[in-house]
DNA sequence: CAATTAACCTAACGATCGTTCGGCAGGGGA
DNA sequence: TCCCCTGCCGAACGATCGTTAGGTTAATTG
């Protein structure tokens, strides 16, 4: 079935195309016509590559979160004090919400859309990222090397501040990505007490 | 007039109704049918108090900017320092967004359903409230009792933390309103290099 | 008391929504 | 050659959308 490559383009140009969209306008306000618009088909030959829109945006989402959640595993299980792993996860977590601006963006604005169990899997994906931070806030207190008052509202001030880059980086900006990068991670330092 | 008390309820209450669907579900998953019967009238019965779907959440929006910008202005008006004028706005900011949760959740996240000048007008108050804290930053560094690399992606790194508290606090939780500040006025202390 | 107006109603408009049905073209396998 | 399957299409379905026109009620005003 070599013709699966044109099948794969295909299903994927729908899926960038509907992420650019419900990044502009949001879920709700993109219809299927304006998704096949812009992919050059029509509304019924959707229906031929995925069950519904909403199936649309799930796995966006579930491609997503789930790359996010493996890249950040594999951060965090390197070997090294608290600060070390958390500066990987950060750069990591980084990177990802740059080379995928759109539809990280989309994933953090769009979970009201989702219903029934895929809701609740999304959101179990996104507490085990939760989780993942906040393994390294215990570690770096246990090992003294961190200073938070409250562990969880740390890492929900850590959370809100790195996905917050969707909302106004862009690639031809100011600044490098890796200068970004390194500004976010001393700004996650200063947040966990790390001292220098 | 002394039946405007009784306009301004319905008013109110319909603003009320709104902000509280459009942060369950979102601007465009709430129809006026639903706003009508959740404030238990007809949808036609809307349009005598606003002209259409839009002026509500513009309405919404305007409140809560405009009250969050005056109290970030008197805020950082009052004499002090850096820290301390920084210390006062980040106080202002949370009691803001914990007392207009719902609204301050939907300012932060159905932006994109505006459009036109109402959109542009938005956006200006926003900016407007980036500036007072870029300038509480300027002055900090000036003085040189901040050390920040970037203001500008200090203060986008600011604003994100502070807005983010919308998506976890609840009155009922675990800690109190003014532990949580207090908190947030630490984090923002050691995001902005401030020494203790 | 007459006139006005605010507040709300019923009914319906045209548009658009997500989705489905049946069919058509064409290439690969038997 | 025949058949089947993939990919796409035209057309339409029922539902729901934001909004409006016109009427009714009750309170206020002059």
């Amino acid at each position: 079935m070599e013709d699966s490559a044109r099948q794969g383009n295909t299903r994927e140009r729908l899926l960038e195309v509907s992420a650019e969209l419900f990044r502009e306008r949001g879920f709700h306000a993109t219809s299927m016509r304006d998704i096949a618009r812009v992919a050059g088909m029509r509304p019924a030959s959707i229906y031929h590559h995925f069950a519904g829109k909403e199936t649309i945006l799930q796995e966006l989402m579930r491609g997503f979160l789930g790359e996010l959640l493996s890249t950040a595993q594999s951060a965090a299980a390197q070997a090294g004090d608290a600060p070390g792993r958390l500066a990987a996860v950060v750069r990591a977590h980084m990177r990802l919400h740059a080379a995928c601006a759109t539809v990280a963006l989309v994933t953090d604005t769009e979970l009201r859309a989702l219903q029934g169990p895929a809701r609740q899997e999304i959101l179990a994906l996104r507490d085990r990222y939760e989780e993942i931070v906040q393994d390294i806030l215990r570690q770096g207190m246990r090992d003294g090397v961190m200073q938070v008052t409250d562990i969880k509202i740390a890492s929900y001030q850590l959370l809100a501040m790195g996905t917050g880059v969707v909302f106004w980086w862009r690639p031809d900006g100011r600044l490098s990505l890796e200068e970004v990068v390194e500004q976010y991670v001393l700004a996650a330092y200063r947040l966990c007490g790390v001292h220098p």
